[in-house]
DNA sequence: GCATTATTTTCAATGCTCGAAAAAACAAGT
DNA sequence: ACTTGTTTTTTCGAGCATTGAAAATAATGC
C-alpha cells in the first residue's frame, strides 16, 4: 500500500468488506495509528460523497535507518507514514572503525539528527541499520563484513541497551529484495533476483512477493558463490568468487592486467571505474576484456542460480548496471550453455541504474512493517489486514 | 499425521480445542471420509474412557501411481487410506516408447491393476506419474526427459481424457523432496536438499517444511546445474553439466578413460555401478578418480548452491549414497573452499540408501493431498484443517 | 429543492472457534 | 454390585471476525 487511500479503496485491495474496513479503521483510528484527511479529487469524478482518505498517522512512530556502506553512511529519520523527515550522509574511510567504536558512531549520528527534530526523541521506536557482509544465525551481530573491523563488534546490541529502543540489523541484499518489491508494483509479487554490482556482488530474491534466500538473513550469497575453482583472490580471502571477477576492484585488477592473486583493492572511487566503462565502450580492449570476465562470472553464477531457482525477473543494480552492456553478451552466453538456459531461454535481465532508493526502500518498508508486527502487536490480528499490501 | 489417532491426539497436534475436533470429525464421518475405529491399547495406561480412534476411510477413494524410470516403471494402486493395495513392476528398455505410445503404455497397466481390484475402478480419482525431465510451465507436459522418446507426448492429457480423471505429472525431483519429509519425522519441519545420485543426478529441496524449487515444479535442475565450462558431454546434450560427472554413465566414462566428451551410455546397471564402487574401495586408481571427480562436481554444486539457499539437511539418496563416502573428501574441500562454507561450516551430509521410498511416499502423499484439497474441496475450508500435518 | 451518485456506516446474521461443564466409558478398589 | 478415579468425547453458551443488505451521509447537477 502506498499513501493515502479511501476506505472503499483498502476494501477493494484487501477483498474485505466495507463492513470490516469501517469497523477496523474506527479502531485503528481510536489507537491514532491512522488518521483521515479530506480527499482532493484530481480525477474527473466529482459526482457522489467525497472518499475520506486514511493515511499512516506521521506522528505514531518514528524510526532511524542507517545504512553502513564501504565508503558512505547515511542516516534517514523516517516517520511512521513512510516520509523521510532528514538525513544525513558521510563519507566513510576504510579505517574508520579502527579508531572509533561502531556503537558510538551510530549513536553520535542519531544524536546529531534528533537535535534537528526534537519531537521525533519520544515517537523513536526502532533503529534499523543496513549492513553488508554474513549475519550470525539469530541476525542480532555481525560474523562478517567487507567493511573494515565492523564484524565481531556488537554494536547492535550496544546501541540497543544505550537506547532502550529494539535495534536490528539488516543484510543488504535483503533489503534490495525488499526494495525492489516496493518500488515497481509490476515487480511486488513477482519472482525477481535482485544483483548489485558494484563495490561487492549481492543478490536478494523474492519468490511471488516472498522474500527468499539462506535461512532467516532473507538474501543471498551470490558474491560468494564459487565461480572457479582455486580462481581469482576475493575480499573474502577464499578464491574464485564471483566477485573476485565482477566487483570493481577485480575489473580494475583485470583491466591493469595485475595478477588475479593480488589483493584487492579495499576501495575503488566512483570515477576510476566510469573511466573504465568509458575506455571499454570506446573499444579499449584490456578494459573491454575485464568486464567480459565480469559478465562471465556474473552468466555462470546465474545460470547456476537458475538450476535451483527460476526468477520472473532479473535486475541489476548498482554501478555495474551502468555497464551492464558490456557483460551482456558473456552474460546470455553462459546462461544458453545450460539445460534451463537452452530449454527456457535467458530470463530478462535489465538493468536499474540507482540502488540507494532500492536499499532504502527496503529498508523503510521492513521496518514500518516491524513496528506494525512487533510494537503495534497487542492489537488483534485482523485490524492488520489492511495494513498490508 | 500417519494413521489412526484419537481425537484427543488430533486436538493436540493441531492446536485446535476438543469442541472443534469434535465438530470437524462428525462432519468428516457423515461425509465418509474418515472412519472411526476401537482403539486396542499398546501402551500401559488403561485406565479412563478408552479412545475411539478416527482414520481416513479406506474406501473413500483410490488412486493410481506411475513410478517412471529411465530403465524400470512402478505402478501402484493405493487406497485413501494410504495403503498399496496392489503393485506391478517392468522392466522398461531405451526404446520401448519408440513403438508403444507412452498413453497406451500407462492405461493398459492400469486396466491390468484394475482387473485384480475390480472394486477401485468406481473409486478411482486420480492418476498420478513421476517423471525425470523438465516440464511444462503449466505442470501439464514433458518439455525434455532423460527417458526416451517420452518427452513431447502429452500423455497425461490423453490419459485424463480417456479415463476422464485428473491425472497429474510430477517432477521425480520435487517427490524425493516430499517423500523425505514423511518418512523421517525429524525431517518434517526441517530444511533440507534431497539430492539423487544414480543414473542422473538430481536435487529437491524443502525449507521448513515447504517444498520449494524452480517456480511450481518444486524441484530443481542441479544435475544439470553447470560444473565445469564447456566439460564432459551430458545426457542433456549441454556440456559441464553436474551430471555428466557424478551420475553412473559419467563415473563409468572416467573409470574407463573414455574421452569425457564421449557419448554418455544410455543405461548402466546397477551390478557394473557396484563393482565399481568395490574397486574403488579396494584401492584401484580409475575407479577411486572417478568417484573423485564425481565427489568434486558434487561438491562444487551443493558449494554453489549454500549460496544461494541453506538446508539444515543435506540427503544423499539413490545408488551413488552407497559411494558417499568414496566421495565425501572431495565434497567437504569444496565446500570449506566457499565464504559461507569456512564460516558456517559444512552441512550434515547422510546418505539414504533407497530411493524408492522416498519418491513412492512423495507422490502418495501429494496425490492423497490432491484428492483432498481438490476433489473433496466443496467441504468448508475448516474441515480440512485435522488433515494436515 | 430534488434526483443522482458514490462513500461510509449500521444492523442482524453467519460461521468458526473456544472454555467449561457434562456425559460417557472403562478400570480398580471396596 | 457399587463407588471412585481416570480419560475421552460431547454438549452448550459465548465470543469474535466477517459479511450482505439496507440505510445514512455528503456531495453534484438540474
Amino acid at each position: 500500500m502506498q499513501g493515502a487511500q479511501s476506505r472503499t479503496a483498502l476494501a477493494n485491495l484487501t477483498g474485505l468488506s466495507h463492513a470490516s474496513m469501517t469497523a477496523i479503521m474506527s479502531d485503528l483510528l481510536n489507537q491514532g495509528i491512522v488518521s483521515e484527511l479530506v480527499a482532493d479529487r484530481p480525477d474527473g469524478r466529482a459526482r457522489g460523497r467525497p472518499a475520506t482518505f486514511v493515511n499512516f498517522s506521521r506522528g505514531a512512530a518514528h524510526a532511524a535507518l542507517f545504512e553502513l556502506d564501504v565508503n558512505r553512511a547515511r542516516v534517514s529519520l523516517v516517520d511512521y507514514g513512510g516520509v523521510l523527515v532528514d538525513r544525513v550522509e558521510i563519507q566513510l574511510t576504510p579505517t574508520i572503525f579502527a579508531g572509533l567504536a561502531p556503537c558510538k558512531f551510530l549513536s553520535e549520528r542519531l544524536d546529531a539528527l534528533l537535535a534537528r527534530t526534537p519531537a521525533a526523541t519520544k515517537t523513536l521506536r526502532r533503529i534499523a541499520i543496513s549492513v553488508q557482509g554474513i549475519l550470525e544465525r539469530d541476525g542480532r551481530g555481525l560474523r562478517w563484513s567487507p567493511i573494515q573491523h565492523l564484524a565481531g563488534a556488537s554494536f547492535a546490541a550496544e546501541l540497543s541497551e544505550e537506547r532502550n529502543l529494539p535495534v536490528t540489523l539488516h543484510k543488504r541484499g535483503r533489503l534490495l529484495a525488499e526494495g525492489t518489491r516496493w518500488l515497481d508494483p509490476a515487480l511486488h509479487e513477482a519472482s525477481v533476483a535482485t544483483v548489485f554490482v558494484g563495490s561487492t556482488v549481492a543478490m536478494g530474491v523474492t519468490f511471488r512477493g516472498q522474500i527468499m534466500g539462506r535461512g532467516d538473513e532473507g538474501a543471498t550469497e551470490f558474491g560468494h558463490m564459487n565461480h572457479v575453482p582455486n580462481g581469482a583472490l576475493c575480499r573474502c580471502g577464499m578464491r574464485g568468487c564471483i566477485e573476485a571477477y565482477a566487483a570493481d576492484y577485480a575489473i580494475l585488477r583485470n583491466a591493469y592486467s595485475v595478477p588475479e592473486t593480488a589483493s584487492p583493492a579495499p576501495a575503488v572511487p566512483a570515477q576510476q571505474y566510469e573511466m573504465l566503462a568509458q575506455r571499454a565502450e570506446t573499444g579499449d580492449r584490456s578494459a573491454t576484456h575485464a568486464f567480459h570476465l565480469a559478465g562471465r562470472a556474473i552468466g555462470f553464477g546465474l545460470s547456476r542460480m537458475l538450476a535451483i531457482y527460476d526468477p520472473s525477473h532479473v535486475l541489476i543494480v548498482g554501478p555495474g548496471a551502468r555497464a551492464l552492456e558490456l557483460m551482456r553478451p558473456e552474460i546470455d552466453q553462459a546462461i544458453l550453455g545450460s539445460l534451463v538456459g537452452s530449454i527456457n531461454g535467458s530470463p530478462q535481465i535489465v538493468a536499474h541504474r540507482d540502488e540507494t532508493e532500492p536499499i532504502f526502500k527496503g529498508l523503510l518498508m521492513k521496518t514500518l512493517n516491524d513496528i506494525d508486527l512487533v510494537d503495534f502487536a497487542a492489537l488483534p490480528s485482523s485490524e492488520r489486514a489492511g495494513l498490508e499490501s
